[in-house]
DNA sequence: GCTGATCGATACGAAGTCGTACCGATACGC
DNA sequence: GCGTATCGGTACGACTTCGTATCGATCAGC
């Protein structure tokens, strides 16, 4: 056990010794993230990143050795939850309100996941990243809903329904687009949910 | 009206004068859609194609200004309709039916959609041409399948499940790869079908 | 047939990108 | 404090791509 204290700015890496914070790092990530959100990931570049930061792109290319690597780096950095909290003691309630959550909360997301779409097909690594950091948290949190519904008896453990739950939700959220040209925002996800999952369960 | 007839090799725009057959036309644009599928959109190169096909840039160039508009040149050649003859005399057979339709000969198609996600956010004519060649056309087989089942009465023409079914379909189509790492086959589509989508119209 | 435009092939300029190398200046570790 | 490694800045080489230009050969139209 080192004397690396936790007073200091907080280096990244401590044993890599590097001069940048956590804080400073969580720029370099956040400059990736809306950079292929607004424009995709092969209009990304390490010298945009590097000028928008303000930061030499030795120093990316210091700590992450390509790309791909980087850019999985800032993937999972953002990886959390958004609506693991809700826990209304109903299951209708539980999926409206996850309805809601992910169509305010998924507005730059999805478009990341889109984005990424065809990079992760050629890179392993990057394609791991995103499963990691967007996809399981996702699919874990309506995981847990359904779970606690079975539980509670609302719906039975082998409703046919039950598999399609995660698949319709965010299906219809990254449909949306293209099929209408309007984000799904989330009065429509509610609506979707009212109307086609709930009834689909049994439920309402 | 010029004598200018029909047993010869058809040439394309008759207006233009080219040498090209509509044949050869065809390969070009073929040779576009594999590699937009495959590869994605920005790895798509003009002399990529021009080399697959043996052809010169100059004559891509010359028939098309632009690569933006290549693509959507060769996206509007495909506009076709996969299922729009399905027509069982049931509302639930027919979309059991689409589901298998769908999951079958949406796989290039899908697939192509996702590689172009992200271009056409930021080429309008792209977007159109996309939007024409295989969102409304698939739009429109539903909906037509749907119509018939209102007009025989299976469901009301208020249903409120009524607007997703389209969207759910593609949705859960373009979904599953990323949740689940594999495609959507007609089995799965067909088995959402029968879980979801009917019992939420209230049939079956 | 003759004329002229289009074809395929290739070379080219301009632009942009990845990843490396070099450079003082600064801040850390001892 | 002093050495040293990392920082930001920039220049560079290799490579790729778009779109244009050039050039002989070939096919259409008259």
């Amino acid at each position: 056990m080192t004397s690396q204290a936790a007073d200091r700015p907080d280096p990244v890496g401590a044993s890599r010794r590097s001069k940048l914070t956590r804080e400073r790092e969580q720029e370099f990530f956040d400059a990736v993230i809306e950079q292929i959100g607004k424009y995709g990931y092969d209009a990304l570049t390490m010298d945009g990143v590097a000028a928008s930061t303000r930061c030499s792109k030795s120093t990316l290319y210091r700590q992450w050795r390509t790309k791909p690597q980087f850019v999985a780096a800032a993937l999972r950095s953002r990886r959390r939850v958004g609506f693991a909290d809700i826990d209304t003691g109903s299951l209708a309630e539980d999926l409206r309100q996850a309805a809601r959550a992910v169509g305010e909360w998924s507005g730059r997301d999805h478009r990341l996941v889109q984005a990424l779409g065809h990079a992760v097909v050629e890179d392993r690594e990057l394609a791991q990243a995103l499963r990691e950091a967007l996809i399981e948290p996702e699919n874990a949190a309506i995981a847990e809903i359904l779970r606690r519904g079975v539980e509670r008896g609302e719906v039975t453990a082998d409703h046919p329904a039950l598999p399609y739950v995660t698949a319709q939700l965010f299906g219809v959220l990254r449909v949306r687009p293209i099929m209408e040209g309007r984000d799904a925002d989330p009065d429509y996800l509610q609506r979707f949910v009212e109307a086609a999952v709930l009834p689909a369960l049994g439920l309402d």
